[in-house]
DNA sequence: GTTATTTATCTCGATATCAAGATAAGTTAT
DNA sequence: ATAACTTATCTTGATATCGAGATAAATAAC
C-alpha cells in the first residue's frame, strides 16, 4: 500500500466512472524519476554541479576527444529549448568549465569545447554518479533491473 | 537502438571502467516521465491549467466533500517545498479555483477550499487527463502495463 | 546575382521552483 | 505564568526554464 494506492482508492470512490490503472502507472513513474532526480543531484552538487550543467559536460566528455559539440550538437540530446542551452553554457562558460569556440566553418555557429578544468570535473563527477545510480538500483534484484529495463525501452520506443 | 543505448556505447569506450547499466535504466525512466509529462501538460493546457495548478486541484478532488485540506495536508502529498505550495494557492486564489478559509480551531493554519468552479475545471480536466494517460500507455499490452507497474511499485518502495 | 528561405544562436519577459529565514500561534516544561 | 520549543504558513532573493521573437549567416530559387 504506497502513496499511489491511496490515490487509486480515492479516485475509485470519488469518480468510479474513471479508469485509474493508467494512473497508477504514470504516477509511480513520475514520482520514482523524482525520488531519483532528487538523490542524483546530490551527488552533482558536491562536485559543483546541477543536473544542468553535470548534462552538458557529460555529453561533451563521452563524445570523445576533442570533446567538443555545437549547442544545437547538445540541444539535440537533451530536452530542453535553445534558449535554455545558451544560458547553460554561458553558465559554465563563465565559471570556467567549457570555453565557446568560433567555428571558421560557419559564422553563424559555435563550438563548445571543455576545457581542462571541465574535463577533471565532469571526469570525478561521472565516477561518483555512476556509484549513486548502482546504489540506487541496489535494493532491485539483477533479473528485475533487466526485466524493468527492457519493459522501459519498449515503453520509451513509442516516444522516440 | 534508442538514445539511451548510443549514450551506453559512447561511455563504454570512453569510460569502460564504469559500469553504465543503471545508468541506462534511470535514464529510460527519466526521459519516459518527460515525455509523459509533456503530453499530459498538453491536456492540462486546454483546461487554463499547469500541472502544479491541476495538482493540487486533483489532491482536494479526490479526498471527497467538502474538498478542503490545509496547506500542510497539500504538502504531505506533493514534493515541493513550502513556499512553492503558497504560490501555488496564490495562484489557485487568483483564478477563483480555490478559496483560502481561516481555521477558527487553530490561528496558524488556514483551510483551501475548491470553489464550484474549482470543482467543475477539475472534474473536466481530470476525465480529459485520464483519457490522455490511456492513449499514452495504449501502445503497451495489457500484460505488459501490469508487469511495469508492479516492479515499479517494486523499486518504488525502496523510497517511500 | 539578387531575393527568399532556412539554420544557428541569442535575447527578453514571464513564471515556477527552491533554500533560508521571518512571523505568528500553539504547546510543553518547569 | 513564563520561557523555550514546535508547528503552520508566508516572504524574499536567486535561478532554471520556457515561449516567442530577434539577429545574423548560409543556402536555395529564380
Amino acid at each position: 500500500m504506497d502513496h499511489v494506492d491511496e490515490i487509486v482508492i480515492q479516485w475509485n470512490r470519488e469518480r468510479p466512472d474513471l479508469d485509474v490503472e493508467p494512473m497508477a502507472l504514470i504516477g509511480r513513474l513520475k514520482r520514482l524519476s523524482q525520488h531519483l532526480s532528487r538523490e542524483m543531484d546530490k551527488t552533482f552538487a558536491t562536485h559543483g554541479l546541477n543536473p544542468a550543467s553535470f548534462d552538458v559536460l557529460a555529453t561533451l566528455r563521452r563524445t570523445g576527444p576533442p570533446f567538443r559539440l555545437s549547442p544545437s550538437d547538445l540541444l539535440a540530446t537533451m530536452m530542453v529549448t535553445s534558449g535554455t542551452m545558451t544560458n547553460r553554457i554561458d553558465q559554465l562558460e563563465k565559471t570556467g568549465l567549457v570555453e565557446r569556440i568560433h567555428n571558421p566553418k560557419d559564422g553563424r555557429s559555435v563550438i563548445i569545447s571543455l576545457t581542462d578544468k571541465g574535463f577533471k570535473t565532469i571526469d570525478a563527477a561521472v565516477t561518483a554518479h555512476v556509484k549513486t545510480q548502482a546504489k540506487l538500483t541496489s535494493h532491485l534484484p539483477k533479473d528485475k533491473k533487466e526485466a524493468l529495463n527492457l519493459l522501459l525501452k519498449n515503453f520509451l520506443g513509442g516516444f522516440e
